[in-house]
DNA sequence: GAAGCTTAGTTGAGTCCTCAACTAGGAGTA
DNA sequence: TACTCCTAGTTGAGGACTCAACTAAGCTTC
């Protein structure tokens, strides 16, 4: 190793709290993913990008700004409009002032989709989430998942979502 | 809906927890994920195999044993391992006395790989984790993780598991 | 208006995963 | 022994993701 420092290894207690950590966001994920794939037959990410877009003014939204909101990479997004676009559910269509830019519009089978999935999930969500944990912890849980994105969230990403936000605000007033 | 009772929708509070969370949690797997993807050229899941092979007494265990420890599937051990094989990292070996068993042994080249990207990952936790978040925090992420393992973790599966841990123990004990 | 950078989005190859089907050996019972 | 059931592990197909390469359009600058 030469040079290099001792790297800073974790202690018992912290290796505890890393791997209860690791296997309950595996374990919770794991349970939540294979709800909605065997009641809906829609895939996590996907569940996402359904909400996101029902939750957008006219429910449209440019790729870009999809992929920011779902935090997505462009090219998750384009392989995963593809797929609900030949399953119906979203359908793309050409900006007229950016011709590079595309829309993607949340079909009428889209929100069916997602409104038929969404009780299934939500119970999912309250049973592996919410109801084990005490109000205080998940206050908690909020402060931590916010330290974190915090610390991992990249300023500018952070900017561009902020204005996101502000533009579906505008829109939504008036 | 008929006879369904309403689901018991997310509060505004509620979403807010679950969508930082669920962001949180997304980004510090991807984050960690490409640390030790560039860094060492391992995905996660392969290098969690390795550390548990690394701890097993003789750094051997069973197929089945391995995937109980690392919370795998079977065949995604399977195929995981086959592919680590391949990198020379795992040898598989028959089990004399139950014909239908195989044996995972950690090879020199395995731990080497182990080693080598250990100090990195540990780093990109201790950054993305415990730096970001107070010593109280961290006690509270450690109940809440264990709360939601109680949630999801099926009674055999736990019971097979301290069985494990029993085992490992008794050897360490000699 | 042409050259060169930047942005929007797609594509294809390769990897990891899941699911279901499969092989094969062990275990219990007649 | 033969029958049934169970357990250990592998396999192949197909889906989802990543990465890098690509097309195409906008934007600057001269």
């Amino acid at each position: 190793m030469g040079t290099m420092s001792e790297p800073r290894w974790l202690s018992a207690e912290e290796q505890r709290i890393w791997r209860d950590f690791s296997a309950a966001v595996n374990m919770l994920k794991a349970h939540l993913e294979a709800q909605l794939q065997q009641d809906a037959g829609i895939p996590l990410t996907y569940y996402e990008v359904l909400v996101v877009l029902s939750e957008a003014p006219g429910q449209v939204l440019r790729m870009s700004d999809l992929a920011l909101a779902t935090r997505s990479s462009r090219s998750r997004l384009s392989h995963a409009v593809a797929r609900m676009e030949a399953a119906g559910w979203v359908r793309r269509e050409a900006c007229p002032t950016d011709k590079r830019g595309a829309f993607a519009h949340l079909t009428k089978a889209g929100l069916a989709a997602l409104q038929a999935a969404a009780p299934g999930h939500v119970d999912a969500v309250r049973y592996s989430l919410f109801d084990p944990l005490t109000p205080e912890q998940l206050g908690r849980l909020g402060e931590i998942s916010g330290a974190i994105l915090e610390r991992l969230t990249p300023r500018c990403t952070e900017a561009a979502a902020a204005e996101l936000e502000a533009m579906d605000a505008d829109i939504a007033r008036g």
